[in-house]
DNA sequence: AACACGGGGAA
DNA sequence: TTCCCAGTGTT
């Protein structure tokens, strides 16, 4: 079954769509409510790239606080790119993919630097931008300049594999997606458009157990029809995640606590984090700690799960007296911490490090343990 | 084309 | 547990 088996119901489904964002539109502080909308008025775009952004694999839940603090923080993309790496870094913490962040600060600075604080229109030019794909570049040229774009996230996917029951599996069947929203797609209020599809996507054309009875598009549904819902889109078998060992290890002195910053590529790329035993270097990690001493070693007090593989960790804490750092000259030092990449952190305002997840659940066990003694 | 890259929520 | 989420960049 094929997309042109529908291609004459087309406006109609695009008409249903639209009319149901109407009166259903999801609230959401980055956008312009289908009322406003209507009448011309436009999102603005830092608003409309930062969420796009922020939004890249990552829930609408888990987005919203962070959208707010950002735009409160840095108002305008002039703001972000004023602002040092490690400051945005820091305020991404918890959010995952680093590298959006990266470059999120990259591209806001070229934006200012290079293009007068104006972001392109085209779609042609937003893809040049760095954390700018395929999809983001597409929404963006929709949504906060009201071109005509071809939109294609994962709600998108899974409505229009659904409505044209789309068998092709993914990756190569997104190309079949792609031509099934071309066909759908408005000359005029792409955005609003693309919106609407994604709001059915999330909260009617779910992945597990959508709710077709309250469907605007039933009746044009061919994976409904077939009684087939579930099984679109189709997607290759997925690969089993290996599970990885690791340690941390907890360096205190003065109430304060030595921190790392990894390098700027790879696994928490530039984050801050608890000197480790290279764990993210592909394999187990070598368990010997950075310096001299007695160490009292916690085994498995975290468990964290990465895309492609587990990690337990253990924590080791070091018990020596007085710390002996060589932080003189500019070397790495025996045990593998670099002067430049260390700094010691407030125990008392931890939180504020910007510690990626995997980091902060070890110090909340450690604290924890603290109390308890 | 395949892989690397976080983290949280839902069932 | 497993699956999934307003994907992008690298190899």
């Amino acid at each position: 079954m094929g997309v042109d088996r529908i291609t004459g119901e087309a406006q109609d489904i695009t008409a249903k769509i639209s009319a149901h964002y109407v009166d259903n539109a999801r609230n959401l502080p980055w956008r312009v409510p289908p009322k406003l909308s209507v009448s011309g008025m436009l999102p603005d775009p830092y608003h409309v790239w930062m969420s796009e952004v922020m939004l890249q694999q990552t829930t609408v839940a888990a987005v919203i606080a962070y959208f707010q603090k950002f735009t409160q923080r840095w108002p305008t993309v002039a703001d972000l790119a004023a602002a040092d790496e490690a400051d945005v870094l820091a305020a991404w913490a918890g959010l995952g993919y680093y590298a959006r962040a990266r470059n999120l600060h990259k591209c806001a600075r070229h934006v200012t630097e290079q293009l007068d604080g104006m972001f392109p229109s085209q779609e042609a030019e937003l893809l040049k931008l760095p954390g700018v794909g395929a999809y983001t570049a597409a929404a963006i040229a929709a949504i906060a300049f009201g071109q005509r774009a071809v939109v294609v996230d994962a709600n998108i996917e899974r409505l229009v594999a659904r409505l044209f029951a789309i068998d092709r599996p993914l990756p190569k069947g997104k190309a079949d997606i792609r031509m099934g929203m071309d066909a759908l797609t408005p000359k005029d209020g792409a955005g609003d458009f693309a919106q609407a599809c994604m709001d059915i996507g999330a909260s009617i054309c779910s992945a597990k157990a959508p709710k077709c009875g309250i469907c605007p598009l039933q009746e044009h549904c061919a994976a409904y029809a077939a009684g087939d819902q579930e099984r679109y889109p189709v997607k290759p078998p997925k690969k089993a995640k290996p599970v990885r060992k690791g340690r941390f290890f907890w360096i205190e002195q003065d109430e304060k606590l030595l921190l790392v910053t990894r390098p700027p590529k790879g696994m928490l790329g530039s984050m801050r984090a608890l000197p480790d035993d290279n764990w993210a270097a592909g394999t187990d990690g070598h368990g010997k700690p950075p310096l001299d001493g007695d160490w009292q070693l916690h085994e498995n007090v975290v468990q964290h799960s990465f895309t492609h593989f587990s990690l337990e960790v253990d924590l080791a804490v070091y018990q020596s007296e007085k710390i002996v750092i060589n932080t003189g000259d500019n070397k790495s030092t025996e045990v593998g911490l670099k002067p430049d990449d260390m700094l010691w952190w407030p125990l008392d305002g931890i939180e504020d490090a910007g510690l990626p997840t995997l980091f902060a659940k070890a110090v909340r066990w450690a604290v924890k343990q603290k109390l308890k003694e």
